[in-house]
DNA sequence: GCGTGCAGCTTAACCGGTCAAGTACACTCC
DNA sequence: GGAGTGTACTTGACCGGTTAAGCTGCACGC
């Protein structure tokens, strides 16, 4: 059973291969009747266009490209990354756009999946996350002109378009609730250093402890996995002077800190407040549900695929700002036991 | 800067277009000096070949499809999947094979993308999960000749290949082993009772509890979300006659119960013991760390991909086995208090 | 000296769409 | 009646590969 093409059509319709053309895709030159009648017939018979023959005559892949730069043993439990897809594939759904996946294991690899993909016309257009400083990725971006949205930059606006949103202001404010609550001594477990959002962070960090006169701003930095969370943790915990609150750079470390503390017997909130970042369901599972900075990941992920299309066509679009995350009391926080 | 064709590479050559093709393909039909000639060309200027060009001369997509059909606030934090499509890219990208993702609300939605997609020849063939009992999807895959895998089948083959893993004996081994430690009062709480894997692991539970005198094998289903993890929690702990030990179909509802028995002052596994099912990061990132059943997922995705590449390449799999979880044992479960 | 075989190419059709250019026919208007 | 203007098509080139079939020139056998 042979999949039906539009020359199946035409002869069932008793007219040309280019009417059918026309007539499908809504452009001028055939009639009411006639591009009914062809419509119906598409539709009988299940006609799907072969993405591969219109790719080719010059038009779009209709396809997108996302690739995931994380060990494997994160990538399961990261509900980030599932989320910006799910935002992804809201966007791209509605415009039936493909959305196409590859896990990679360096920048460097992921520069040649860019060039492969961009090169064999397999997608439009990519969508980049996790920017760093001078980040290597970008020029060959440009230099392909491959049309690309990032996600998650510094707000410093290269060439490419960026979305970003103001993690230095929902740190400020998660930093002054927990002053307000009475914390003094609050410490940071971060992502990975390297990332541009990470050092976003640790500047407003330092800059709010400063100005709120804390002292030192305590900031150990982690890599995103539990297992990392948890050294840091028990880092920061073991010392004489340990903090009263911990934030932390996101949900799945918080969690692991939340499990350190409970095994050295600590009570949350008690002996220590816990605030995560990006609030997937993860935080209202664990006890006690965990304060975050909670964002939309998911509207998120759809306003970058959104612009990503823009840019496709061909509309350059500078520098985006999402929405900021804002601070979400839950049980984990609580004035410090004095 | 157009990007290169193998026409490009055959007038610097100074061959034929069908020369060039024959050279990059490993063909026979060219000399040695000719094809590494044109392959150095190829590499100097970075060719890749047009996929939608190769597509649509009678070959394959190279691309696999794969679709999500749950709801998107628990595909987020559900390990599992991620686990999945890291083990097909490992597979696939060996191969140069895309994966192409698509998140959709339903079976009649996901029946209508591998319309699409095979319709457009987007996709070579499809990987399934999550059967059904007379799943609507399997006659359509059977009538669109789309090759496919399906993943967590009952084990009992139709005509597309199935990779399923022996549940029922891993339940089997669980329940054994808390009838070891002294607990008597175990229960469950489950998937989507209408997954044909759900049904496999009821069976087991019940005909093992049975096998072991243990009475009534109490079953509770959920959904696989925390919320609904924590509900079915509640349910099972607030009743007279509360077990000692609940087994769980996946991490999250385990996490979830886990905080439920902490928020109701029991303390585990003091007062109830926890098995997990799907050992994700996850399960060690709580306190107390999840006794679980234990699988490769990642493992188990890449071989769902090798078997559908086989497929695609026409050789029909009827049936694979792949490893049957294990019980990994950790903090969570103990005797019960007396 | 000539047929035969074969390696090493070239040629051209083909895949299934898109789209610019061409055509056929009706309809209007002076 | 003939020019002018649409409308509703058809025709055919083209995208960039693959591949069957055809063509060359050389080596070899007899």
């Amino acid at each position: 059973m042979k999949r039906p093409t539009i020359a199946d059509i035409a002869r069932r319709a008793g007219v040309s291969k280019g009417a059918v053309s026309y007539a499908l895709n809504g452009q001028p030159g055939v009639s009411d009747a006639t591009r009914k009648r062809i419509i119906a017939i598409a539709q009988e018979i299940g006609f799907n266009a072969n993405s591969a023959a219109r790719a080719l005559s010059g038009a779009r892949a209709r396809a997108v490209g996302f690739t995931l730069c994380r060990p494997a043993r994160i990538l399961g439990i990261e509900p980030w990354f599932m989320g910006l897809i799910s935002g992804f594939e809201a966007e791209l759904g509605a415009r039936s756009y493909a959305l196409t996946l590859q896990v990679v294991a360096t920048p460097e690899q992921e520069v040649e999946v860019y060039k492969r993909w961009w090169g064999e016309r397999r997608i439009d257009g990519v969508i980049v996350t996790d920017l760093r400083e001078n980040d290597l990725r970008i020029p060959v971006l440009q230099q392909l002109q491959l049309p690309a949205v990032v996600i998650g930059g510094s707000g410093e606006s290269g060439t490419v378009t960026q979305i970003w949103s103001d993690d230095g202001g929902a740190i400020t404010e998660a930093v002054r609730y927990l002053v307000a609550l009475g914390h003094q001594k609050i410490a940071r477990v971060s992502g990975v250093p390297d990332l541009l959002h990470t050092q976003v962070r640790t500047r407003a960090f330092n800059d709010v402890c400063a100005s709120l006169g804390l002292g030192d701003a305590i900031t150990v930095p982690a890599d995103y996995t539990g297992e990392e969370g948890s050294r840091a943790t028990r880092r920061l915990l073991i010392g004489g002077d340990r903090p009263t609150a911990i934030i932390y750079d996101n949900d799945v470390m918080a969690v692991a800190g939340l499990a350190v503390a409970q095994e050295m017997g600590l009570s949350v909130p008690g002996d220590l407040s816990i605030v995560a970042w990006d609030d997937s369901p993860l935080c209202s599972l664990v006890h006690p549900p965990l304060t975050a900075l909670s964002r939309d990941v998911s509207g998120y992920g759809a306003q970058a695929a959104r612009e990503l299309l823009h840019a496709i066509d061909g509309r350059k679009v500078g520098n985006v700002k999402a929405q900021t995350a804002h601070l979400t009391p839950r049980g984990s926080t609580a004035p410090p036991r004095t």
